[in-house]
DNA sequence: GAGAGTGGTCATGTTTTTCTGACTTATTGC
DNA sequence: GCAATAAGTCAGAAAAACATGACCACTCTC
């Protein structure tokens, strides 16, 4: 059994979901997402003490890790829902792993 | 078959992980621990561009989490290691389910 | 057509994090 | 005794992150 290096300078998985999920807000809108999909607005009511535009940077972010997926739901009535990605998905057993680690 | 639910408010374990391991040097540090003992001056050399106040507090930290542990060698030549400890080690195989998602 | 809701952007200021460089106490080797 | 190494600490400056409040374009309801 051969067990790969998980230490290597270029493949560091701990420092890549750091840098993705790190900020005072992204844990926090990730972990929402799990709930369901994610409005703008209704976000900055679920998180007191944040701004839009740190609610903005961190969407933003998440989706350009491949985190959440934003949806245009609706033009004309402008309705926009941030979704898991598949990635996102990917990532809750080693959530769920980790739960047990961290108790 | 029941999940257990991972979106609590209260238990967050990824917030947790991130909490303790979010700074600018934490993630490398933490991962050049996984190759052995670390000592302070040699992180120092290692981590081009970090400061002594960085790499201090980040140890002094890591240690709190009880991701390492630091240990006296000798005194008379003064010699201190910082080295993974169970919990620390406990995280290789989370860190290792990572690998495979975040390529 | 006034007021509220949608999803934002932008400039500015504050707060937090990080870096810089000087200094410390002690030991070893020359 | 002088330079080097060990493991740090401390004050201050610079940089990054975050918050505040104003503003925008649009739609919907009254």
């Amino acid at each position: 059994m051969t067990t790969l290096p998980i230490n290597s300078p270029e493949s560091c998985p701990a420092e890549s979901l750091l840098k993705l999920m790190s900020g005072k807000w992204k844990p926090q809108i990730f972990r929402l997402a799990l709930d369901g999909p994610l409005r703008f607005n209704t976000l900055l009511r679920q998180l007191p003490g944040t701004s839009r535009q740190s609610v903005s940077v961190a969407l933003k972010e998440l989706e350009q890790a491949g985190l959440l997926e934003k949806k245009t739901i609706r033009l004309k009535p402008l309705h926009i829902e941030y979704i898991l990605s598949e990635r996102g998905q990917s990532m809750i057993p080693v959530f769920r792993q980790l739960e047990d680690l961290l108790k």
